[in-house]
Parts: C-alpha cells; structure tokens; sequence
DNA sequence: AAAAACCTTACATCAGGTGTAAGTTCAAAT
DNA sequence: ATTTGAACTTACACCTGATGTAAGGTTTTT
C-alpha cells in the first residue's frame, strides 16, 4: 500500500483529506507539528506528499524545494489560492502537480494515482546533482545517455550520493562495497574512489569526489563557467 | 530544438497554438490531413503531440491510445470541453496531461515544457509489452527491478522490438549484433537466441522470442492463466 | 522416413573489472 | 623549509562472465 503524506495545518479539511486518501486505498500520515516540515514529512518515508502552500512557519514553496532537495519524493500541490504565479511557481520548483481547492475528489485521486504510476518503478533510481543512477544496475543517467559503471564505483556513487553533500568515512564506504566482516586493503578502496573519479571525469559530471583530509569523502558539484 | 505536433480541426485555433509555440522555441508541425491521424503524427517524429479531442474522424482518445501503443511520445490533451469523464478517460488513456479551452499560454507553456522536461533522457528507452529497455546499455526494467542484458542479447531483443510483433528476419538480427559485413556462423546467432529466451523466461517476462519457421523471428506476448 | 529448420549443451577464449604492490604527490604542522 | 602521514597513481596478475565454436539433439514438414 502506497503511504502518502498530508501537510495541511487546517484540521478540517486534514481529516478529511485524510479519510477521503484512506477510503481510496492508501496509507495516511499527517503533520501536525509545523516546526520543522521537511524532516517531519521525510521521517514518515511517505510515497507521495499532499502538500498545501499557506502554512504556519515555512510556505509549502520552501517545503517542496528542500523536500526535492533531499529527497526525489513526488509532490502534488494542493492549494486554495489560485494563482498561475504560484503554478509556475510550483512546478519550477519541482513540483509534480498543482491543485487548487475546493477539489473534485476523483480529480484529485486520479492526478495522484497518476503521479505515482510516473515514478513507479523509479524507486531504484537515486538522484545526483544533474544525473541520476540506478541501485541495482548502476546504470548512470546523465545528459541524455547512459552508461553502466562497475559494480564497485557505482557502490561508492551510491552510498556518497545517500550522503547528499555529507562526508563519508573510508570506513562507511567500505562496508558498503565489500561488508563489514571482511577486512579490506586501505589501498583498494583509494584504487577505486581513483576510478570513479576518473570515470566521472570522462562523462563530464558537474560533480566531483572530493576529498576531507583525515574524515572521508563528499560529493561536491563543480561550478564550471 | 523540441518539435511539436499540433492536432487541432479549427484552423483559427490551429495557427494561434502554432505560431503561439514557435514563439517560444518550439519547431511546430501541424495536422490538416484528417484521414489517418495517427501515421500523419508519427510522420512528424514529434517529441510532443498537442491533441484535440473532437476531431473530424477519429476522437481524440482513440488518436491518444493508438499513439501510445505504438510510440512513446508524450501527448498533452486540449479540448474545449471541460468534463471530469474526458479527464479521467485521457489520463487513463496515457494521456500525460489535461487541459481546457480558453488556455491561459503561460500555464499551457509550462504544462508542455514540464512534460518535456519528463521525458527528457527517456529517448534511450524503448517500450516493450510490460517492460523498458534502454538501448544504449541494455538495462532492462521489469516489475520495478533493472537487470543489465549482456550486449548480444541485447541487441536482439532490440531489433525484435523495433518491429512490435513483426517478423525479422536472421539476416536483420545478424546485421544488427554484429554489423552487415562480417559474416557469422548461423550458429552463433542461435545460441545467442537461446540465451536471450532463457534470460526472458527466467526473468518471468511477460512475452518469448518465438521462431517463425523459414523467415526469422518475432517478439509474442504471453498471455498465461 | 528423410530432410530441413531449429534448438541445446559444453567448452575454450577473451575482455573487462578487481585487488595487490610499489611508489609518488600533496598539504598541514612544526 | 622540512617532515610526515594522508591521499593518490600506475602497472600487473587474476578472475569472472560474455562470446563464438563445435557437436549433437529435437521438431516439423514433405
């Protein structure tokens, strides 16, 4: 069952949402703590997230862009105010689909079942700055083609992009290659973090593997001209 | 430059959209032979269709669901009338989007820059009965997995695609694994038919690889229970 | 029953990914 | 500036998995 999170600080139309979401077949969480929005919505690991634009603290807008930031979740946007600023708005920033209240019900579920029949089968892909990269292939999509990396460096790929921009120690990178029963050469790791960057170098990737002296390794995006 | 296939009946409109579009970066091509919508359109090889529903001949739908069976290209319906059936019949149709006459151009803009933006990358991918295949790396996506085709079979299951439940003979197989010139054992494209069946079953594909006796090949779905 | 078309299995070969070894470069700290 | 440890590079040998070859089996048609 598909888990879709409702962001709605009106509690009226929250429950109903929510009742209406659950007759349909799918599993509801909603927020009610509006401190910190994002990390509430992403600690419900939600398929899909119902999101309204006026709320308490943080506008829908800046949820969505850290949302899609952090994650690759899909977003309907639902709203009473009906601007085509704030469509246009959305949908740069992201945004799967733009609703505006009062809503048809079947409408609604409809653009919902829609979105995530979009993403299905695209849960396996995980998102870098200007590509993306398949879990179980580590087949990397960038630019319009495609490419398969070698197991070992789309292990590393992996585990620094679930990182998004943190460091990742040697030893975290390691486990993710070779588990962390077996004992590995240092140097075989190094081998490897040279070969992906090699290979990210050849594919022109707006990003790097950099180095954090004494900690691990991060992604960095590479800003050229 | 994206290309754009207008289907639109009243000429008025028809211009407007078309010269609307090319304002704004797209190559647009237009339909004023209503005979047979669908082969006129894909005469185009647009990266979009702009589709009425009422049309002379064929509905809208029918053009829609003709299109995607034998294409991938995105469709964004268009229709004066605004009833929530013809939505939810559209959309279920495959249709990418929805919208009503009057249009507002910024929102029509945008709803066809953000499908575009969709099926960006997607070029690679060809469709077969309940699966992806990505031409360039032949990864292929199942049920929600991905599984790499080694480059033979691959390329098989390619040329068998290419011709949608058409017979293809060795001579094209063989051309395209192994290029026109060199001239390969008979065998050789056999065995690699074996093992590009044997890969298909056992990845519970939803068609076979079936012999045609005295021409070549043809992909055949299965239709079990 | 014989021939033609199609299929299967096993094996040797080859390419590409991988770990190892040995050595070089880099950058922070004295 | 020198030192020192961390980070990097290159070359090589090994191993896995894809491929072509060979030899023989099965099915279909006449």
């Amino acid at each position: 069952m598909k888990r879709i999170c409702v962001v709605e600080d009106e509690p009226l139309v929250r429950t109903e949402l929510a009742s209406m979401l659950e007759n349909n077949g799918y599993s509801v969480g909603v927020i009610d703590n509006f401190d910190d929005v994002p990390s509430e919505i992403l600690k419900h690991e939600p398929d899909l997230v119902l999101l309204d634009i006026n709320l308490p603290n943080m506008s829908g807008f800046q949820i969505c862009r850290e949302l899609k930031n952090k994650s690759s979740v899909p977003v309907v946007i639902l709203t009473s105010r009906d601007d085509l600023k704030d469509e246009l708005n959305a949908l740069e920033l992201g945004a799967d689909e733009f609703m505006t209240k009062p809503y048809r019900k079947e409408r609604l579920l409809l653009r919902i079942s829609n979105v995530l029949k979009r993403y299905e089968g695209r849960s396996n892909l995980i998102e870098g700055p200007g590509f993306l990269l398949d879990k179980l292939t580590y087949t990397l999509y960038i630019d319009g083609t495609s490419v398969i990396l070698p197991k070992n460096q789309g292990k590393i790929l992996e585990v620094l992009l679930q990182n998004r921009g943190e460091e990742v120690s040697r030893q975290e990178i390691s486990d993710k290659v070779w588990g962390t029963s077996e004992f590995i050469d240092e140097n075989a790791l190094q081998v490897n973090l040279t070969r992906l960057k090699k290979t990210m170098a050849s594919l022109n990737m707006p990003c790097t593997v950099q180095a954090v002296r004494g900690v691990g390794y991060k992604i960095v995006e590479t800003e050229e001209i």
